[in-house]
DNA sequence: ATGCACGATAAAAACGTTTAACTTTCTTGT
DNA sequence: ACAAGAAAGTTAAACGTTTTTATCGTGCAT
């Protein structure tokens, strides 16, 4: 017993296989009533429509891209572990449409930008979502060359408009630049991503603009771009905390760094509260676990990821991508009151 | 200017499409000198298999679908954040192989019994991958009824021979239990997973033949079983500690546990290694960033997730499901030396 | 020489769908 | 009453492969 096509139901119903195929598109070439005895005979049989047919003619691919950067399998740090969320949030987005999400992880950037060549070139996908994009990023270039769908996580600087989602990281150092120097704190290390990525360079901006807006000099020493891992915030403590003049306050960017700092202070015998203070952004919602938790700007990873998820199904219809960007302002979530200690 | 097909390199060399076809997938039926000009020319277009039509005519899809249950976009609670390198590590040992990794993201165990039924019925996968399996797993039922490759991460009880890949949890239940009885510990919590799961059904068996083996009497109030998120790991240390005759020490099953613990310490102002101590499975090498670093039971995700890929591929290509079993053995990473403390 | 087997290639059908082009029937306006 | 046009359906081709079957020389034994 073979799987049923639509030649079983032309058969079934005595009409021709391009009638059924246009019945069951809803065509308006067909009948109302001839669409209702294809139905029923579709349902009759059995029938599911086959994508390997449906592929081949029309030259559609059913798969949207995920490009995963992940560090190699060599390389045991904690990091990227919200990729886990944020893809199963994408593909539930895609849920109720006949796209599929296509993993494809990659170790770095280079790979990324040939992986997408490679699904740009051979139509290997009817759509792409990135992230970790960078300021003037090929990537973009690329899949804008061509003309291909695609939203990526991150905002880019340089780039013709695209779709795309993020956290507002702008304002999210603004707020929390604001809210520690009302609170006394004159020394703020901001831990940063690499600095080749856009949002990199957006926090660095907005950080700059704030320590103005407060009158506070820019000191290098108190910024660290990389990878963000629990090694990264470790290892930024502890050699933040040997200043002559030890910030008193840290800003993380994720909830991995600032694990990291606290395994920093316990190093160093800080104690959070007393001798400084770390708030971090987090999409895990993991900070309230931390001895003691955190303040934190936390933006739940399915907000970003189902709208991710959105918007390359709309831009795979060919909505402009200008209507599709969004930036997300994470909730400030205070679990310390973080004041400045006065007899630090 | 079109894709080049094996339609092109016929006309390019004058041959047939058929021999053509043959030529490329090294059939001994066409002559080397034959092949070589195929070849040539092939590289000379810059052709590539369109794989829909490969797809349509052999049936095969050339998809492994990777099955991940993750707790739905409402539910904030860091879970499964494993799955990330697990399913990078997949995608990369497919790396070399034309299979793509299709991801099904699924909220509970019954959708992924209904996805599972589908992908078997419908073909949408040559094989898959699935974990959290239970003892008598339905899944696994219906993926062997149909004869249709699977590996799955994690072992079952009572169902019949597969491929699986897993952690020896038996073996590390047994080892971590001497160690702390060794230590002089007499009241030991084990922080388990849901009931139905199949590891955790190992687990408690291994805990409890351990108890047998130093004398020690099995109190149920000691162990837990539920989802391994932080807010688990640290509700169960609130109810323990309080008991008449608390633990001196846990046995977290997984990392998120752990960490959920210490928040649990720090709220009932346990000192860990005065008052008790936390072990650890940890499979992303976090738990060196607690504070204090723990002692755990690590196996580097990218092991079973490579292995997971391999299987895969070898099961779909006829290998007996018998040849492709394994339990890898956690290092054991003492980070602390976990002694009783006499005078607590 | 004749027939036969064999090796190498060609021809053709098939997988399941969509869609351009065509046919038939029915409406409608004059 | 009749041409024009719309409505509804059919025919046939096409997408790019694989694979079964057919064809055609060529070398070999008889």
């Amino acid at each position: 017993m073979q799987r049923p096509t639509i030649k079983t139901i032309a058969q079934e119903t005595g009409l021709s296989i391009a009638t059924v195929s246009k019945a069951l598109k809803h065509s308006p070439q067909v009948r109302p009533e001839t669409r209702a005895i294809v139905i029923e005979a579709a349902t009759r049989v059995g029938y599911e429509l086959n994508m390997h047919g449906v592929q081949l003619r029309t030259g559609k691919t059913y798969q949207v891209a995920a490009i995963m950067t992940a560090p190699g399998p060599k390389q045991n740090e904690w990091e990227g572990v919200e990729y886990a969320q944020l893809l199963s949030g994408i593909s539930w987005a895609l849920e109720d449409s006949p796209y599929r999400v296509s993993l494809y992880a990659v170790r770095n950037f280079e790979e990324s930008q040939a992986v997408i060549k490679q699904i740009v070139s051979l139509k290997k996908a009817d759509g792409i979502i990135i992230s970790g994009t960078r300021a003037d990023d090929p990537r973009i270039r690329t899949m804008q060359a061509a003309d291909f769908p695609f939203v990526t996580y991150g905002t880019s600087i340089h780039n013709a408009p695209h779709a795309y989602v993020d956290a507002d990281n702008e304002q999210m150092i603004r707020v929390s630049m604001a809210r520690l120097v009302e609170r006394g704190h004159r020394r703020i290390a901001l831990l940063n991503p690499l600095s080749e990525l856009s949002y990199g360079i957006t926090r660095l901006e907005a950080y700059k603009r704030a320590l103005e807006v407060a009158g506070l000099p820019y000191d290098p020493a108190l910024v660290a771009h990389g990878r963000l891992t629990p090694a990264f915030g470790r290892e930024n403590v502890l050699t933040m905390s040997e200043l002559s003049n030890a910030p008193t306050a840290y800003i993380c960017a994720n909830e991995a760094s600032a694990l990291g700092a606290f395994s920093g202070f316990h190093e160093r015998g800080l104690v959070h509260g007393r001798d400084a203070v770390i708030n971090a952004t987090d999409d895990l919602n993991v900070s309230q676990y931390f001895a003691p938790p955190i303040t934190t700007y936390y933006l739940p990873i399915s907000e970003p990821s189902s709208l991710l998820g959105a918007y390359i199904l709309r831009r795979m219809e060919g909505e402009p991508p200008e209507a599709l960007q969004t930036l997300l302002m994470p909730n400030l979530i205070e679990r310390c009151d973080d004041r400045l200690n006065p007899n630090r």
